[in-house]
DNA sequence: TTTACGGCAATTTTT
DNA sequence: TTGCCGTAAA
């Protein structure tokens, strides 16, 4: 191993510092993940134990590379670095909490619950508090869960969220808050642990309990965080309380792409770093390896108008290579097409897996989607449902999880489920009597229905069985067979295979918990971006994280979509945006795109409105980019003269037609008396009416049930 | 109490 | 478009 050659003077650095607390921020694409590595594979040679290195980082697969790439470097072939603990805060939480349960009084052993068992329960909650029967103003429980989420994550009380982001539902501060006390109150209950639980209580673990704190800072002499700057508070304190005596803490971020504020995750943590362990070398990565200085230009102009922050300008030796373009379709439906006709070009130059769209949503990829599967293209998405989440791989997990847990309630559900006759009121009832041992309540039940005896007998028989997960899915899933096919009986051959892959990964495992929990903690959804060949890569920007291409495309950049328009409110969230953006472009490597559509269609009206382009897009100096307009075929057309965004001209009128084609896409809108304009509409005050006619000023003549006629400015209006 | 149906609203990001 | 929730029928 050769360091000095391999890596540069601040990679060299961080590399080699001495103990210490050690903070390294590196700029995206500096060559962090090499650093670590570097930094690993030397402290085992320098002969410390692996088994004493603490390495978490923000994902399994971003440990299993770093682990791997640094037994490659030792000469360990492929294989992961023997010995070092790595994984996710949440999974390594999870280990110590189950070596610990007895200390925590949880003697049985505890479930982890995902966001989906979550908000099943929260229902439950809101059914036995009685609260939101026939108040449509009443959150919905994904919304409750999610409520509650964030003021676990952020640490403060519910009607504070609500105040400072929600405050529509301040009338339903107290019962929300009542509603997250009966929450915490099942999962004590029922023994069910969610995500927020696994490092509080860590955490309370490591206050109450020196003994184990001590344990922890002796067996672990390094500890390196990755992604520092997506930890929220209490993953903060938990650092502190781990780290070891050898003040041996390294953490390795880039406060620019700090994104995850929404789930707790706080910028301050990375700037008190310096702080909290005084001492601290601070190390910054600013030499890019991965994007041309062009694209890096437009980067740093995005982080100019940044608030706090640590100062860094990336540069770059491949000082080749063209501007990022500015694209402009008509609208963000012709979007679509512009971006597979530029995709094409594109793959002229490079692979199709070399090529990203990016967005700020899921569901701003549904028209690219459609174009790409006329056109033919390949592609592959991301942050969509996970392998875990898949209603038949949850389906199939209830058996085995009521072994593990007869009071988990959500797998108790989802059994019954497929028991005709049996919803969840039943099913609750059944799960009382099986807490209770009431064996007379379910032997009736059991009478009554002949099918509910036998999932009792297989489940009596998974239970007898010695507990390796591998036979026992094998029989869950010859149990739910006839289920699966009933289910889906289109899909039933693919969610099978599904199911066998199931088997193979619980056959890798010898505890049902340690299955059951990774299952939920850290989906195997696999290393599809290497396993599939050749397709296009769409991503949220979120789950792009991390990644790279040659060629980057971003979508919808106008305000409202980016910055979403959730954000325009708060500056702090408005920042998030920004780096969002930044993330974003920093993916690319030899070519960025960044569509700007010039109008939005907006279904329910059936017209495009104008938009602005997005605020980060206006304050870019019009020199780093290039501009190309949509021309009537669809093509993209350079434009000699430099961006311009004064606000579009509206096409005719207030309203164009809905572009069904790139040429109908300007179209002259159709007079004021078409009558397709006439249809019904909204009003906030008078309720649903129907339009008798337009006028001119933007003004309509409605017609209200009870009201009678009035005249209205369209814009107060919402068309049906 | 279950199940099927239809209306209705919403649609950010996720360990 | 989906997916949630309330309603009505069985």
């Amino acid at each position: 191993m050769d360091f000095e050659n391999d890596l540069n003077p601040a990679q060299y650095q961080a590399v080699t510092a001495a103990g210490g607390p050690l903070l390294v921020i590196a700029g995206a694409g500096s060559g962090k993940t090499r650093t670590i590595v570097y930094r690993l594979a030397r402290l085992v040679q320098q002969g410390v134990d692996p088994a004493s290195i603490l390495l978490l980082t923000f994902t399994r697969k971003a440990s299993q590379e770093m682990l791997s790439r640094a037994a490659m470097l030792l000469g360990h072939g492929g294989d992961i670095l023997p010995g070092v603990c790595g994984g996710t805060f949440h999974a390594f939480a999870y280990a110590a909490l189950r070596r610990h349960h007895q200390t925590l009084g949880f003697p049985q052993g505890f479930t982890v619950i995902d966001r989906a068992d979550a908000d099943e329960l929260i229902g439950r909650v809101k059914d036995d508090l009685g609260l939101g029967k026939g108040d449509k103003s009443f959150p919905k429980k994904s919304h409750v869960a999610e409520l509650i989420g964030k003021s676990r994550n952020k640490e403060c009380r519910v009607a504070d969220i609500i105040s400072r982001e929600s405050f529509h539902l301040l009338p339903h501060a107290d019962d929300l808050e009542r509603m997250a006390d009966g929450y915490a109150a099942a999962k004590a209950a029922h023994h069910l642990m969610d995500y927020d639980d696994l490092l509080f209580l860590l955490e309370r673990l490591l206050v109450e309990h020196e003994d184990v704190r001590e344990f922890y800072r002796r067996r672990f002499t390094h500890i390196m965080v990755d992604e520092y700057q997506d930890t929220n508070r209490v993953q903060a304190r938990l650092i502190t309380l781990l780290a070891p005596h050898t003040g041996n803490v390294m953490a390795v971020g880039d406060d620019a792409q700090s994104i995850y504020a929404f789930r707790g995750a706080t910028v301050d943590n990375i700037l008190a770093f310096p702080r909290i362990f005084p001492g601290t070398a601070v190390i910054k990565l600013e030499q890019n390896y991965r994007s041309t200085q062009p694209i890096l230009e437009l980067t740093n102009a995005i982080l100019q108008n940044a608030g706090e922050k640590y100062d860094k300008t990336l540069f770059s030796t491949r000082t080749d290579g063209p501007k990022p373009e500015l694209l402009r379709p008509f609208s963000d439906i012709t979007q679509a097409r512009m971006a597979v006709v530029k995709i094409r070009e594109l793959a002229r130059k490079w692979p199709l897996h070399e090529i990203a769209v990016l967005f700020r949503a899921g569901y701003q990829s549904y028209a690219l989607e459609v174009e790409l599967g006329k056109a033919n293209i390949p592609f592959q998405k991301y942050g969509g449902i996970k392998f875990s989440e898949a209603a038949h791989i949850k389906d199939v997990l209830a058996y085995p999880r009521v072994v593990a847990n007869p009071l988990d309630p959500a797998a108790w559900t989802r059994c019954l489920s497929f028991v005709p006759k049996i919803g969840p009121k039943t099913a609750l009832r059944l799960m009382e009597a099986v807490r209770l041992g009431d064996q007379a309540a379910i032997d009736k039940a059991a009478k009554k229905h002949p099918q509910l005896a036998e999932l009792f007998a297989f489940l009596d028989s998974l239970r007898a069985m010695p507990p390796h997960p591998g036979p026992i899915l094998e029989r869950a899933i010859a149990h739910h067979a006839p289920h699966l096919m009933e289910k889906y009986p289109d899909d039933y051959p693919r969610r099978l295979t599904g199911l066998e892959q199931l088997q193979q990964i619980a056959s890798g495992y010898s505890s049902l918990d340690a299955l059951l929990a990774d299952m939920t903690l850290e989906s195997p959804d696999e290393d599809k971006r290497k396993a599939r060949e050749d397709h296009l890569v769409l991503s949220t920007v979120h789950s792009s994280k991390g990644l790279e291409w040659s060629a980057v495309l971003l979508l919808d950049l106008v305000d409202e979509r980016f910055p979403s328009r959730h954000a325009l409110t708060r500056d702090e969230d408005l920042e998030e945006e920004r780096r969002l953006l930044y993330v974003a472009c920093t993916r690319a490597r030899d070519y960025l795109g960044l569509f700007v559509p010039e109008t939005l269609y907006n279904r329910q009206a059936g017209v495009c409105s104008p938009v602005q382009p997005s605020l980060f897009v206006r304050e870019l100096p019009a020199s780093l980019c290039t501009m190309v307009r949509e021309s009537l075929s669809g093509r993209p057309v350079p434009q000699s003269d430099s961006p311009d965004f004064a606000p579009p001209r509206p096409l005719s009128g207030s309203a164009a037609a809905p572009p069904s084609g790139p040429i109908t896409a300007c179209e002259p809108a159709p007079p004021r008396t078409d009558p397709s304009l006439l249809g019904y509409c909204r009003h906030k005050v008078f309720g649903r009416g129907k339009i008798i006619a337009r006028l001119e000023g933007g003004k309509c003549r409605v017609n209200f049930p009870g009201f009678g006629p009035k005249m209205i400015l369209s814009d107060y209006l919402e068309m049906e």
